[in-house]
DNA sequence: CTCAAATGTCTATTGATCTAGACAACTATA
DNA sequence: TATAGTTGTCTAGATCAATAGACATTTGAG
């Protein structure tokens, strides 16, 4: 017997909600894999002790997703399961890592500027306020999910080709090649987690009121001089990080 | 002029949190830093695009968690900014890693528990599922801020007197010294965000709603047998992870 | 002291969320 | 072909979340 889940109330996040992110917690655990479907409506309510229509509702959003599928008379099944485990290691490469969870891999760019470095900007690159840098902004998607918006920055003074060099060969590390930077290494990451903003549910397609996690890395060259400050954030309830030791 | 902020609605998660978060998230990155105070209300309220009683519920479980303080005809002040940064590494230890943040680190046993391996421990142990395992379940917490609450698993065989040790000693390096173990590192770590539990809430003393950074990692002896499994939930909005490579 | 600016409190109203119950429609199986 | 089990739909009421406006109270500056 499924032991009594509890949800809180009067908490500024609805009931249905909560259900909906313990519910694609479970399917992402493989909790409801024996039968390949979620539990009937009414044993969903009383597990979590709420009327069914609050389950439905938290099931509508899961179906939004597409995570799963109702069918009347029968169930709901499941649609979809695993979480895109990201890795994160002392050569992070956004392709090579997602390499055999998802067929198709595309990274668009949105836009870029050169513009002054702000403090942050200046600080992880280690080089002045106001040293002109270059920023990137792309979106990733795996089988035609977006998986995260990042936005990068370069040194402009090393790296003055970083955006053309980009669009056109659609990789960082053929980027930086090109300006005659044959390796790298991830120095530092550092992780948060928060709801999505406006701009992020957008560009991630996320149902809202999702969670992203945040991601600040610093990659430098083999001297130890920085050459990429980048913010990644990706959509929650489709990623997981691994930290490679 | 602040930029206008946007917020969804009818996202499942109230108006008043998702300010609530991103006030929280503004603090920490110092955007309020010259006046040391929140801006008014009335500045929020239009910022955000909502009335000025929804800012208020916002700013009132800011203050529930100690963030900020109202007085009345001055405005609203920064009690706290930082979030802890916790960092993840090869040879990751709690209390050491956290040295300068905080003044006082506490690690409190919550209970213990001999069992059979599951087949989540059992494989990240890489033992037979039903071998004897033992259970540690504690919370951490900094200055008397409940950050984290952790469930860790050891073998039972190679580790009898885990739980006793620990209890004793306050530390897992110390209790794995004293069962012979002196060195051991982390093997992978494993990251997801979502939305607290009820047990959670209540461990962490979290305003209902947060969100938690769910680790799952896996520490392993210099011959590369895991020694220890442990799951630890943090207080998302009072920690960030940073890896080191 | 006076006044502007800020937070504190109250009332009233609207819309979203949750509960409760009843019944229809569909599916698989005995 | 019944029947149990499941999802789909509808109505009604209770509670929470958000808006709107008015006014009190406190602080700091001129």
């Amino acid at each position: 017997m499924a032991m009594r889940k509890v949800v809180e109330r009067q908490t500024g996040v609805a009931l249905w909600r909560q259900i909906a992110d313990r519910i694609r917690l479970a399917i992402s655990n493989g909790d409801y894999d024996a039968a390949g479907m979620v539990p009937p409506e009414t044993a969903l309510a009383a597990e979590f002790g709420v009327n069914r229509h609050t389950v439905r509702s938290a099931l509508a959003a899961l179906a939004d997703e597409g995570l799963v599928r109702a069918v009347q008379g029968r169930g709901t099944m499941i649609e979809r399961k695993e979480r895109v485990s990201y890795p994160i290691s002392k050569r992070t490469r956004f392709s090579q890592g997602l390499g055999r969870q998802v067929k198709e891999i595309g990274t668009r760019l949105l836009g870029h500027a050169e513009m002054a470095a702000t403090g942050e900007v200046a600080k992880a690159l280690r080089i002045a306020l106001g040293d002109p840098v270059i920023e990137l902004r792309t979106v990733s998607s795996g089988d035609g999910r977006p998986l995260s918006v990042s936005a990068s920055y370069y040194p402009a003074n090393r790296f003055p080709r970083m955006a053309e060099d980009f669009a056109q060969l659609h990789s960082v590390t053929k980027a930086f090649a090109a300006h005659g930077l044959d390796d790298y290494v991830r120095v530092s990451t550092e992780i948060v987690a928060r709801h999505a903003d406006a701009e992020e549910l957008s560009m991630l397609k996320l149902s809202p009121g999702a969670i992203v996690l945040e991601a600040q890395s610093v990659n430098a060259d083999l001297d130890a001089k920085p050459v990429e400050y980048s913010r990644s954030r990706f959509a929650a309830d489709r990623m997981k990080l691994r930290i490679e030791t």
